[in-house]
DNA sequence: CAGACTAGTTTGCAACACAAACCGGTTTGT
DNA sequence: ACAAACCGGTTTGTGTTGCAAACTAGTCTG
């Protein structure tokens, strides 16, 4: 009965800080983004953007694409299998205990 | 539609740490319980439940009872109506975002 | 060629979660 | 009666991390 409950201490918490579960909803709802559409998105600094997508790449969670579009810089994200399976899971546990 | 999302950024993160949110949600069905039922209900150590609990209390979401049974302290916990209000609207967040 | 802009990354700091150590008091063992 | 073990917590110390400001490398504009 608590233990249904108690998971929530082994949470995922890469996708539970705020900031991230936010790039991931977004990221799963449009499949792929790029640097600057995921800042005004969210409205995170570029400097705080930047660095919860190397978590994200890191946790094997992201994949980043970098070309040049013309001569600028042009940085293409988007979730991995892993990323997805993890979103989907976070979303099931965190279901299981605020869904009424 | 971006929008919707972007209140992640300002969710309330005194519920939104996991051990805290195991903490209240516990509370919430249970009306009150007692340090001990909460330390073994957790599974947290005996600080780390000390200091969530304060944490709680200094935001105004929980009431500590201290008293004695026989020649034995004894703390009650409580969930203040602020407490509540305060899951709730964690609740319809979250649920506004992992629900499909 | 100087200054502003673009697309990010790195650095520095404050806040925080966590567990180990501690503390006042009580019970148990001898 | 004294010490060792236990109870119910609190305080302290430490590593992590989320965040924004400062920086970098390159491009465009006047």
């Amino acid at each position: 009965m608590n233990e249904t409950y108690q998971g929530l201490l082994e949470i995922d918490r890469i996708i539970h800080e705020p900031a991230r579960l936010l790039l991931v909803t977004i990221l799963s709802a449009v499949e792929e983004a790029d640097f600057l559409y995921l800042l005004t998105a969210t409205g995170l600094t570029k400097g705080n953007l930047s660095s919860h997508l190397t978590r994200l790449e890191q946790a094997g969670y992201l994949e980043q694409e970098k070309s040049f579009v013309g001569k600028m810089p042009r940085t293409l994200c988007r979730l991995t299998p892993a990323g997805q399976a993890a979103l989907a899971a976070y979303r099931q546990q965190m279901g299981a205990v605020i869904g009424e």
